[in-house]
DNA sequence: CTGTTAGCGCATTCAG
DNA sequence: CTGAATGCGCTAACAG
């Protein structure tokens, strides 16, 4: 069916490894024999296999990506950045849902290998991590994205999510709510906590008594923001303000508070995180954290690549960006 | 470095074949030594090599995605599909932007193929597409979503741009508007043509005479909305309501209509594509035409996997669905 | 400068 | 029921 070297090896009346020499330009091969194997080639319309090269030079070019959920924004422009950054050195990514789910991302992980991908990246699931800390046992490359390992010394490119979820609370105490919810991702996930430390330390620097009631967990997807922010609505006490585990998530809760007929920020004002595309453009554009998504992505993939080709500097990288609050009018 | 069957085989004093069928549970073989050989293959924390089975089964379960950008979260939406209905039936999915560059879906295309893809979905960025009619003469397998090529007969999963298109831009007439701008796709693209001739039907039906000056082309990405619709607002017989080529690319006229401190859809009315996660909370929310994402996504990865397989039920699936018009506030 | 040999890891003949 | 031989397409090592 396709062509291989060995057919233009016939025709060109040559060894299949003087094709080879051609093909690659490498090794010694006189400029015109090459040009006519070359031509042939071309003729022929041959396309290389590269999984017969994979299996002889044991590199296969392509890197495993998991996030959570390909359709929220944050993960979209890191995923694109990545795309981007390995297709320039040469690259392909297979992208891998895990949407938050262990299992899953050990199954996803165990299939990556499977496909002898060369890296991984990865936006582990649970702080935990056995999976990963395996991977590292083993020296596989990989780098984290967005969240680490609890205690496990590996390359990773996030950003401080808890200084990020301080200033965000921070501005809504300072526009003078004490009764603040929060709608809080999921808590194996090292961003989850993280975000909802910060939450913490700003009400308590700020004197506010915690309320573990205000606290909502595992808000993953729009509709987990919905009902949580329904919950935090139907409360006898409800908070004045919410910030919420991204700007993705406050999407669901913008609708929740829309059917509640309520305004924001006047009846209750609303902090993200992540700013995304649309989040300045919503009914009440939205003040939230920045996280430079492109350098993220961008980081993340060189690190990787370097390290794969052994042009790592060495040591570890671990990357912690600032996050930048954006003050709009949602508070 | 990896255990392989062979090692397998040495610990297990069986022959490599003997592995293989073990670990395949084909052909022959006694539940005695199957066990034992699963045993040894678990506590060798063995992995297959899909590299070396594709090499000779031919088949690599992972299948090749274009898409114009998988920030625009229309794309997002059907790879999100794509990848779960994919690895309901064990495939993986290596995922490519084109940026809706000729030049560069046809190298993704040609290096998806190096890496042995066993089929490819494709969104194409040109009508004549010579790569994909290229594909199509060899037959290799491919599904084209929400684009087609023309007087291309091949499967493919769309939606009736020109009767959605229609739709949009005669609700805008109903409301009264004679002067209706089109910040449109690119032309090469067939869903900017289709779309663009629902608009022209639309006028062409209410007798509204049609005016080059008032459609602005290839506007994909959010910055090319905004100035698209900068401009057509400092036309000195600026629209009274304008059709955006897409929801995504509309976030951008949102701006620029913001910052010429213009109300929607007082000062100018507003109209997308695609029914985006986003397009209900904007500021003003958005009234565009509906597409089932998942299941344009699922069914362009059921009918090539079919085929990839074998199964499939003989000629070409052309599935047209038809779009639904959602009326929100803007226009 | 070029051809021959061997092997990457696995699955598929075919013998036994 | 199991083992030995062969080949997938390509590259690397060694001869010539």
């Amino acid at each position: 069916l396709r062509v291989t070297i060995k057919d233009i090896a016939k025709k060109a009346d040559v060894s299949a490894n003087t094709v080879s020499r051609a093909l690659n330009d490498r090794g010694e091969i006189s400029e015109e024999t090459k040009q006519k194997v070359l031509r042939i080639a071309k003729e022929l319309g041959y396309i290389p296999n590269s999984l017969a090269r994979g299996l002889v030079s044991r590199r296969t070019k392509t890197i495993g990506v998991t996030v959570g959920d390909n359709r929220n924004p944050y993960f979209a422009g890191i995923v694109k950045a990545i795309e981007d950054a390995a297709r320039e050195r040469g690259y392909n990514i297979i992208l891998c849902n895990t949407d938050e789910d262990y299992d899953k991302e050990k199954e996803i992980i165990r299939l990556l290998r499977e496909k002898m991908v060369d890296g991984l990246l990865i936006t582990p699931v649970d702080r935990k991590g056995e999976d990963i800390r395996e991977l590292r046992r083993i020296n596989f490359p990989f780098v984290l994205i967005s969240r680490y390992i609890d205690g496990l010394k590996t390359d990773y490119v996030v950003n401080d999510n808890v200084t990020g979820a301080y200033l965000a609370v921070k501005c809504l105490i300072e526009k003078g709510h004490r009764r603040i919810g929060h709608i809080a991702g999921p808590s194996p996930i090292s961003a989850g906590t993280d975000r909802f430390k910060g939450y913490e330390k700003a009400l308590d620097e700020s004197g506010i008594e915690y309320d573990e009631s205000l606290v909502i967990w595992n808000n993953v997807k729009i509709e987990d923001g919905q009902r949580s922010m329904e919950e935090l609505l139907k409360m006898d006490d409800r908070p004045t303000a919410a910030f919420t585990f991204s700007d993705y998530v406050a999407l669901g809760a913008l609708r929740a508070i829309h059917d509640a007929k309520l305004k924001i920020p006047d009846d209750i004002a609303l902090v993200g995180y992540d700013d995304v595309e649309f989040s300045p453009f919503l009914e009440v554009p939205l003040t939230t954290v920045h996280q430079p998504r492109v350098r993220i992505g961008e980081m993340a993939t060189e690190i990787l690549i370097d390290k794969i080709e052994g042009k790592s500097s060495g040591g570890t990288h671990q990357v912690i960006l600032q996050p930048e609050l954006v003050i709009r009018s949602s508070c």
